[in-house]
DNA sequence: AGTGTCTATATCGTAACCCGATATAGTGAA
DNA sequence: TTCACTATATCGGGTTACGATATAGACACT
């Protein structure tokens, strides 16, 4: 396991969480990931992208165009109600799935 | 991410932390782990062995051949002071991890 | 006009991982 | 001898993450 690979499967709840507090374009998401997390988590173009795009297709995100003054057009993305319910199930397993680590590695928690 | 997809990248982990409390066989290990668990995590055979040849070529685990007199023979496994280390790194990577999901998602600890 | 940087989205190929299926085999009970 | 449980091992396929690459607008500098 190094970082990226723990980071497996978690997108999804992340970006996800992101977008339950604001509607969000794709770079703007990747930079605010990076932001929050101090550095340790960093999304790339490969993944974040065609994760958002699997996102629009499960139904839990929307996407409409805007054109920018500041650049090229952004895609913005807004969570669903779908896509809400899902959250709640991925942060329940999540810490399911955190309670359970803790216990095995003796960590009581982060 | 489902489950499964969270676990991705923990197996090392909880392989190397559940053998530095003791000496395990490889069946041993997985029945530990579901049962430490309460069924949440289970290692498939094709998971769990791969897993640890991975683990034995990395020199984080040795092994050695015992017979048994209540079934096929077991193969045990043992930490080694490479693995010791290895695990105290993951572990610093799990806590950090742990700690920027849960300021994403918003959940203080499991 | 040309170069470089930052912004912004998108796809492809590859590597890594997990797991179901399958194979092999010993023990013991029905 | 059939079944269930124990025990290890490998293969194939699906999924995920990511580096590389492509395209393109805005803006600054020369």
């Amino acid at each position: 396991m190094s970082k990226t690979e723990l980071v497996k499967g978690s997108t999804e709840v992340i970006i996800l969480s992101l977008l339950s507090e604001q509607v969000m374009y794709g770079y703007e998401l990747a930079q605010k990931i990076e932001n929050e997390s101090e550095g340790f988590l960093r999304f790339r173009e490969g993944t974040l992208y065609p994760a958002l795009k699997k996102l629009e297709t499960q139904g839990f995100v929307e996407s409409y165009w805007r054109n920018s003054t500041e650049g090229p057009r952004r895609k913005y993305y807004k969570i669903t109600n779908t896509g809400k319910k899902a959250l709640s199930g991925l942060i329940n397993e999540w810490t399911a799935f955190q309670r359970v680590m803790n216990k095995i590695v003796g960590v009581s928690h982060g």
